[in-house]
RNA sequence: GCCGCCAUCGUCUAGUGGUUAGGACACCAGGUUUUCAUCCUGGUAACCGGGGUUCGAUUCCCCGUGGCGGUGCCA
């Protein structure tokens, strides 16, 4: 049996997509699963498009998911135009492609009659101008330097009436049957004329030459596929497995697009979304582990396992979970409301210390490291994503919060009483130990305790001591921002309260 | 326009020729001895329409409708 090949084949005209880190990771996980390759291919063929560093930025953040390439030899296709000038002059030779002088004007003119005729766009049928041209002619205007381009022929010379209106049918992975009617197919461009081929040449050379068994990518390539069909066969090459994935949406259904949501794969993780919650939601996102399954948390070993405190079993394996046939055919909306949930799950799960890491650069206005780490503690039940935490927090470690004094006052209390609850408690509170701050539950304890053998409401007490200790209305609560700021500074805050409602 | 793909709660999805159509996010209500968050419990919410086939279709077939993709010397 063959070994399986698969490749991720991005071109590198700017960030990296989260639909194109989708396909990368099927494509890994399919080769991971069936012990087979997982290459990386740079289709840099349009230098009009091409963001110099875009391919290293695209190499890092595979490095980044754990999506380990078989072979570190990257194919570049810029350094590869031989080998498709070799198999383009093959086909001109086999009577599969030809020649063509057609400029864009005259192209532009053709494009206007069709619409004019009602006819579908393309060089097609009549409207090839360059298709018979004979080899004289073509010698003679290449040597006249006139500019030209490789065209494919979509229906061989000999029988393209018999052909022409049988549909041509192949079969996708995932879609099943694809039949194509072959009466408009567009003698498509092979070799441009500054001799760099297109992607639907370039993609069909490099496959088979790298020995691709399975072709994984989105679906915005299954109409052109048949393209690529054609010229597998016109070189008498074996067809790889087509496998088209559903394309990720906006909310409104349309294609992803950068214009509704972010769609570069470096911004979510800039915000703070963890590699790992990107891995679990992006898998899901048209592949699902089927069989009744409710299993929701699923990752990549080398993601998950140094970092997080997650039992045996917590989270499944996808490498072996995988399979391309549970991969559904219907686009899926991208949608950041469970990309939160899930963030927020995973970030709960983080080993401490890393997350302190993570945290940090969100977080260069606190020098002081034990104070750091306190926040972090009582903040990240709270936080969806990283760059989260340097939200409402300035009250842990400003000297002067600014607060309405009535926000003071419990629901169920009034000015008189609040004033005479905030002197009892610090009151209280002065007779504690520094040493009763150290464990937020040890100061809970003794707090709670007080308040019940005095009779006092909690409300009464707890409400009017978290608002004078964060001056907020919403905030972690009293017990866990008084161990933050040890006995001095809860008293001090304490007063301050006082002074306000006197 | 032409070619193609797709269709289960708002979203991601499971599932079946006979099910109370299941789970997750979101939302709502309650609880977790103060708010927010976490956590727990419960709830609202879906098989696009019309024809077939069948004793019976959400499920199989056809048509329609809708959505999307492609229609480049982009990938």
């Amino acid at each position: 049996m063959n070994e399986i090949k698969t490749r991720f084949a991005p071109s590198p005209t700017g960030f990296l997509h989260v639909g194109g880190l989708r396909t990368a990771l099927y494509n890994f996980l399919f080769a991971q699963k069936n012990k087979g390759e997982f290459l990386l291919r740079i289709e840099d063929t349009d230098q009009t498009r091409l963001v110099p560093g875009s391919d290293q930025q695209i190499i890092d953040l595979l490095d980044k998911f754990k999506l380990k390439r078989d072979n570190n030899k990257i194919i570049y296709q810029s350094q590869r135009l031989d080998i498709y000038k070799q198999y383009a002059e093959q086909l001109v030779d086999s009577g599969n492609a030809y020649y063509c002088f057609c400029q864009e004007s005259s192209l532009n003119k053709i494009r206007e009659q069709q619409k004019k005729d009602k006819q579908p766009p393309g060089y097609w049928g009549p409207y090839r101008q360059c298709h018979k041209l004979s080899i004289e002619e073509v010698k003679k205007r290449i040597a006249n330097n006139e500019s030209y381009v490789i065209r494919f022929k979509m229906l061989p010379n000999n029988n393209e009436l018999k052909q022409k209106d049988a549909p041509s049918q192949w079969t996708d992975k995932i879609h099943g049957n694809i039949a194509v009617s072959m009466e408009h197919q567009d003698d498509f461009v092979m070799i441009k004329s500054d001799s760099y081929p297109t992607y639907n040449f370039a993609n069909v050379i490099d496959d088979y030459k790298m020995g691709i068994t399975h072709v994984i990518r989105g679906e915005e390539f299954l109409s052109s596929t048949i393209k690529h069909i054609k010229l597998y066969k016109a070189l008498d090459w074996q067809l790889p497995t087509f496998a088209h994935l559903p394309l990720l949406l906006n909310p409104d259904k349309s294609k992803l697009s950068k214009r509704q949501n972010d769609v570069a794969v470096e911004e979510y993780l800039k915000q703070g979304y963890l590699p790992a919650t990107l891995i679990n939601f992006i898998a899901l996102l048209g592949w699902n582990p089927g069989s009744g399954s409710t299993e929701e948390f699923f990752n990549l070993p080398e993601l998950i396992n140094d970092d997080f405190n997650f039992s045996q079993g917590q989270i499944k394996n996808l490498i072996n979970e995988f399979s391309l046939d549970k991969i559904n055919k219907s686009g899926a909306v991208f949608d950041l409301e469970k990309l939160d949930w899930l963030n927020g799950w995973y970030i709960r799960n983080l080993k401490f210390n890393k997350l302190v890491d993570l945290c940090k650069p969100y977080l260069s206005q606190i020098k002081n490291r034990g104070l750091l780490e306190k926040i972090i503690h009582i903040e990240r039940e709270r936080i969806k994503k990283i760059s989260d935490i340097s939200q409402n927090i300035d009250f842990f470690y400003k000297e002067k919060i600014d607060y309405k004094p009535e926000l003071l006052i419990w629901k169920k209390s009034n000015k008189k009483e609040t004033l005479e609850n905030l002197v009892r408690l610090e009151d209280f509170l002065i007779t504690l130990k520094n040493q009763d701050f150290d464990k937020i539950e040890n100061l809970e304890t003794k707090i709670t305790d007080w308040i019940k053998k005095n009779n006092y409401g909690v409300g009464d007490i707890l409400w009017p001591m978290r608002v004078a200790l964060s001056g907020q209305q919403n905030s972690p609560n009293p017990f866990e921002i008084a161990w933050v700021f040890g006995k001095k500074k809860t008293i001090q805050r304490l007063n301050k309260a006082q002074n306000k409602l006197k």
